[in-house]
DNA sequence: TAGATTGTTAATCGATTAACAATC
DNA sequence: TAGATTGTTAATCGATTAACAATC
């Protein structure tokens, strides 16, 4: 009977650089790639990036490695990427406008179907590809768009006011880009990014390097 | 004989959302916070607060908690954001321009002094107040502004040339945001910012939650 | 005083790493 | 065959959580 693998954080945060690299041995030519190839790449411990593997499900073989097409299309599988995942952008500034032409994410499944902003000078305008409607339009849009994410970028004391409007429309999975910790119902997947927890590791190692 | 206390990196990573709540507790005019409170407000456990300010060398007051002028103080100093960190730009692209625009980063040390580009047109222009300068005049510009990080928000496929051409200039530190693993010299810090791992974590979530 | 909160010491939990037989 | 790599089982490491005396 297969039993689903447990999977940690950690181990699916390492995934998508495991997926590029393989990518990039496809691009190659190359069949299989070993675990001890990949670990050299990212300086990662071989053991470490077997036992990520292993969640996959594929199968290795000694001396030669893993198959380099099982994996791109297990890995991908596994973590979603294979479906597109319907999603808004709300707050169409500089850092939304990014993540509206990140080709990576775009690859990977996420379609942005539709921008908001405050701003009346953008409606109507498009981001990336990407039409900017009032915010009073996503419980309408939402739904003709059958949306199941939503990417918050909205400067941060909106962010809590804006989630609510989120809600509302029936939003179930927010991916947030402010400082702000948001209050959800139970159920209501948050996703916090956040950029200001790197700036605190980056900053104490200059720190630390400087003495 | 003080002892410097070990800080591991998820505590530090902590550490800038404690600052905002506290910071928000003293413009309520608090000269107090417990840690429970702040747990709380984080949906975090009240044992790892306390743990975690432990590392700033300030004590609480049983009943009381701690007092809040202290900790904001000791915190920021313990993040090295009370120093100011020479930085610049290179990628002047949106994400470049939403960092150099972030409000957060500038209020805790990190000053944007010039962003580079290799499109012609933008050269001569500013992002956010900051004036964009050819790829070229890196080397220059590091050694005239006394530079000391760069944050890298080049397209992947330039960031391991890029990477060269700041190594050349002699910077020590790069934020990197592309999806590459950079190959540096030893005692160069990198610090890897990875939308990808988020965006992995973020799909998982929902594709367990649809069944 | 009564009791909420701190801070220390110990226990638990989970992730990483090590060891090594199996095998291509 | 020889030996590099896989994959499993066990050991280690480090972070989180629990327990509880001290105390404001």
């Amino acid at each position: 009977m297969a039993r689903v693998k447990i999977s940690s954080v950690p181990t699916i945060r390492r995934l998508p650089s495991y997926l590029h690299i393989i990518e990039a041995a496809q691009k190659e030519g190359k069949d299989f790639i070993s675990g001890t190839v990949i670990a050299e790449e990212l300086e990662l411990e071989p053991i470490q990036v077997r036992k990520d593997l292993a969640i996959t499900g594929i199968s290795g073989k000694p001396r030669i490695g893993f198959p380099v097409a099982e994996l791109l299309d297990a890995i991908t599988k596994f973590l979603d990427w294979h479906h597109t995942h319907r999603a808004i952008l709300v707050g169409a500034g500089n850092l939304g406008t990014a993540l509206a032409g990140y080709a990576e994410f775009n690859r990977h499944g996420m379609s942005i179907l539709a921008a908001f902003d405050s701003d009346s000078r953008k409606q109507g305008t498009r981001i990336n590809g990407v039409e900017v409607f009032p915010l009073e339009k996503i419980g309408e849009k939402v739904k003709e768009l059958e949306i199941e994410l939503a990417v918050l970028t909205v400067p941060s004391p909106y962010a809590q006011e804006t989630t609510e409007v989120l809600l509302a429309a029936g939003i179930k999975a927010i991916w947030n880009f402010t400082n702000i910790k948001l209050k959800v119902p139970k159920g209501i997947i948050v996703q916090k990014e956040d950029l200001s927890s790197g700036y605190a590791v980056l900053s104490v190692k200059i720190a630390r390097n400087r003495n």
